[in-house]
DNA sequence: CTGAAAGCGCTTACAG
DNA sequence: CTGAAAGCGCTTACAG
């Protein structure tokens, strides 16, 4: 088909919609970017013309000369598992909200997975297609810390899911971990659990979980009880894989435990495979919690008491405050609640 | 800090490199993209000097000139669900591997969640800020066509993921859905089931379903059976809901079934909790099977036989083909292969 | 309310 | 192998 008005080689540029209209091409770049000098006359003319040539203004001269993007960046980190194909639900789900935060606040969202074995190649920003970063992923806190901290100091923009933490370089968003962590604690010994193991890394080479380990000595204190060191072990990845061995290693203790608190549900599924590969019955003889409350907690055999994270609201969050960081207005850490779902793998019976 | 060679406000562009190298503005050009023409000592001394002060070549600049974005975009359609919290996790998983293969190959990903009910605003390719589009989710194919129709007439290049149509305007990239079908229905009449039942739409809206309907028929067949009208269900969305539903739906008719073929593992979930609280066991009663081997089939109670969709061959295959398009080479339709799984939810065994 | 003009930071013929 | 220059398609002071 071929237009009737003029006739034109390739996309359209604001100065056909000029020469169509007769205006300038500087009053097409002012109607459409909606400003109030052009008059509602002129505005719809214009509109109607860009309809009919399927104009779309070009993004690359827009960005460059505006020297903003109208675009942010997530990256995720990921362990670097042999088997790459599966992420995280949690963060996935995470994934979700940010780009649908970032659909309606009007913004585009470029993503990439990183390792964190690899140089970080988040040059979104300095290459200017991303007005500003999110961070995302689990991994060593203190071996990204330099790089985020190099990132502030090149002026780039971002925000971070994760730990709040009093030293950070950056603006992090995360949920009461700690709050989340009493609560799982508190309601296992509810349910009459004595000797509460924890399943996670517990230093500050994971904040997070290191958050939700406090959380359940917090609650073993508050009920006159110590934590024993014996019961917490390491599963610095949160895989299912890191959960079978966490398991694995507390039964080689040889040391007496009535439940499970795993620092994450991908974890706990993990070790929910090794009792279950020891004849040990879940919930009856030890009752099991995880943390993330991903999809298929609901559907576990037994069902999984978790805490819920509102990745809703969190991607909100951080989209929200890394807009207030581009816009240079003040931002600061927050805390988002969480929430204890009680389901049967707690349910804890002994005979 | 202050630089130590020139003083310079913002950040650098080109011409501070070559000022501070003593070279003119486009052998730095030439030199950091890699160009032939310059001189291995002369690229080595921009490359020392671009280091030092951090200087990235804009790409809204870049872009401008040379007319490509080394970026693709990916529109996730989605059911207008009411909760919004929850993508399909295949979907999520496809998601995952297409990033990863747009990484390896150097490209860039901006990605969209769209209601098929929107306002397509896939303008990605329309404002240069993507060189192409890969079209990916479930959703009424015919109430979409048209759009397909019209992103290809516009010149935009696009790739999508679905069945694969004698008639269609587009290049897509599926998995084999009839052999997978077929598949199913073969091992369930293999463990005994005599009558069973398709949960899923079988129209051309949704062609993929379509498809696995059609191989479910072929396997009757091929038994020597025919396909009996009243044991196939609607679901048109592919969620627990629906497949609760389609089952409840089902239950009404008063028809004996042995086994359920779900055309995708969030239906068969919805429909083994219907099962269940109807008191019918599975896979004693009734085995049933569902497609796609999302990560929570295998944790599901008993875990559940389906059928594994390669997404990092697919999501790679999308990739490539969307490459050659945009490089204007010959590209076709491809079918990708399927692999039954089996698990315990279709050991049928009636007493 | 509108137009002429400068310029965002590159890439790439063109000329040497 | 290198440089001077044009130009990608916009936005936005500046002048009216």
């Amino acid at each position: 088909m071929s237009c009737s008005a003029v006739s034109i080689k390739g996309k359209p540029t604001s100065f056909d919609i000029a020469h169509l209209t007769g205006v300038s091409q500087s009053t097409v770049s002012r109607a459409l970017r909606g400003s109030p000098l052009v008059s509602e006359e002129t505005r719809q003319r214009i509109k109607a013309a860009a309809d009919q040539l399927n104009y779309k203004v070009d993004k690359n001269a827009s960005n460059l000369r505006s020297q903003h993007s109208g675009t942010l960046a997530l990256l995720l980190f990921e362990d670097p598992t042999a088997d790459d194909s599966h992420i995280n639900p949690f963060f996935l789900s995470m994934l979700g909200s940010i780009t649908r935060a970032c659909a309606l606040r009007g913004y585009d969202l470029l993503i990439s997975f990183q390792q964190l074995s690899d140089d970080w190649h988040a040059d979104y920003a300095d290459t200017k297609k991303a007005d500003g970063i999110i961070l995302l992923g689990y991994g060593d806190y203190l071996a990204y810390r330099d790089k985020m901290q190099k990132l502030a100091a090149q002026g780039t923009r971002s925000v971070r899911w994760g730990a709040v933490l009093p030293d950070q370089p950056d603006i992090s968003i995360g949920c009461d971990n700690l709050q989340g962590g009493q609560a799982v604690a508190t309601h296992l010994l509810e349910q009459g659990c004595r000797r509460i193991a924890f399943l996670g890394d517990a230093s500050s080479h994971y904040p997070e979980f290191f958050d939700r380990y406090r959380g359940y000595v917090a609650a073993l204190e508050e009920a006159g009880m110590e934590a024993e060191a014996a019961l917490q072990v390491d599963a610095a990845e949160s895989t299912e894989q890191a959960g079978y061995e966490a398991l694995e290693k507390l039964l080689e203790r040889k040391l007496p435990f009535d439940a499970i608190f795993a620092a994450s549900d991908l974890i706990a599924i993990g070790a929910m495979r090794a009792l279950a590969g020891h004849g040990i019955k879940v919930p009856e003889q030890v009752a099991v919690a995880g943390f993330d409350d991903i999809p298929m907690a609901r559907f576990l055999n037994p069902p999984l008491t978790t805490v819920l994270q509102d990745t809703k609201l969190a991607g909100e969050t951080l989209v929200d405050n890394l807009l207030c960081l581009i816009r240079r207005e003040p931002v600061q850490t927050q805390l988002l609640p969480v929430k204890l779902v009680v389901r049967r793998s707690s349910q804890f019976s002994p005979t």
